[in-house]
DNA sequence: TGACAATGATAGTATTACTACTATTTTTGC
DNA sequence: GCAAAAATAGTAGTAATACTATCATTGTCA
């Protein structure tokens, strides 16, 4: 197995999954059960007979299933954060390497072979289907204050960091960023279920489908600073 | 009071509240208090103490309260489309029409005496806060085949016409309304609660952050169709 | 007056989210 | 090498939530 892992806040849990052989299959076999049933649907007693053990094993690990999905969005994060380094590190310009990071952000999501007992492509259709409920609660302004968003802020404070050398003019790239990366994801979302909210046609290859995306995601960010 | 209501499609209640009194407190009530204690901390039990009634007669009027939060969030669309209606409506060109359009969608809500039972300020502030929660759950697709978010879908369609007249090539206009329409609630969250995914100084008055926000919007949508 | 809609009152269920407590295993200090 | 302490697993329970079923009362209009 893998041993490279990402270091994560660690108010996200109470103690480290990683570190242990229950802790790992509980994020593992939290990712497949989310993806499949919803976060509602999914519950700690679920998935404590999925990893055969008891619910409060579970809850030794993470606080409550909120805390958890704050875990594995903070996970993917970091895990984008990471291909965007590795896809412009090399680049010799910032609109090169904003090309390559919203590349990135839109490309259609494959296991990691890097990242042994992490599913990414259900992890992506988490982020997709949940990520919102990570801050549309009453606990934002604590979440926040105990650091658990900023893997989604130093991701879009590196992409807005690119537009600022392209565009220092442009007032308002961090809202730029942050919009787009939701709107990659919410687009997906509506390809699949409110299609009218979107021009990108369902019936095509997922692969077309993130080229479009693609396109779609580029236009608005260049189209804006390029002003 | 104001007899002016929405027609709103039937699957969204039971038993139409604006046809009674408790209907109408009903709803009046929930506004206040989802505004107040957040979608998830709100009941109906809780809603009954408020209106004097019993959990079963609410449940009279809407199947649950995410139901109830559907029934609020298309009222709001449907108030929005007749203001974007109002306000377009002697305008002569489609660029005029979309600026005006993205002004709506942009601007301070208050009170509109129009409506005497619904607190528009704090509907506004539940449409930031809580509309993902209409979509993002297990029903999507059976709420959709409702028709539950028609209305979002006809003020997307209603603007997305808009850039259809001014710029016909352009590929994703659905894309970018949703987007954009979507992006001016988070932007108002970000604000308030992660400022560092926004520009838009939380220190100036609230009026003083929806101008700007409508600067940053019509950036982007001007930006992005006239490529 | 009497049918019927609207509302109220009471009670109950399955599930969820969580916690207190006990049992067992593992580690460690001498 | 072994007892004490620490870590972890497992059992059982609770309060709250999201409903549902049933029956009683009130008001009203025909």
């Amino acid at each position: 197995m893998s041993q490279l892992t990402f270091k994560l806040n660690e108010k996200l849990y109470l103690k480290d999954p990683q570190a242990t052989h229950l802790g790992q299959r509980v994020v593992q076999k939290s990712i497949e059960m989310i993806d499949i049933l919803g976060f509602e649907q999914f519950t700690f007693k679920k998935l404590a007979v999925e990893v055969s053990s008891t619910e409060p094993s579970i809850y030794r690990y993470f606080e409550n299933k909120h805390r958890l999905l704050h875990y594995l969005t903070a996970w993917y994060w970091s895990w984008l954060d990471y291909r965007i380094d590795k896809a412009t590190g090399n680049l010799p310009s910032a609109e090169q390497k904003l090309r390559a990071a919203l590349q990135v952000i839109c490309e259609e999501k494959k296991y990691d072979p890097t990242f042994d007992h992490v599913n990414e492509e259900a992890l992506h259709r988490i982020v997709i289907n949940e990520l919102e409920k990570t801050y549309l609660t009453k606990w934002v302004d604590t979440d926040n204050q105990a650091g658990l968003f900023s893997g989604f802020k130093a991701l879009t404070k590196k992409i807005s960091g690119f537009i600022g050398e392209i565009a220092p003019a442009y007032h308002f790239p961090n809202s730029l960023v942050a919009t787009v990366m939701l709107a990659a994801n919410e687009q997906m979302f509506f390809i699949q279920h409110l299609p009218t909210l979107s021009n990108i046609e369902k019936n095509q290859s997922i692969a077309e489908q993130h080229k479009q995306l693609s396109v779609f995601i580029e236009g608005i960010v260049f189209g804006t600073i390029r002003q």
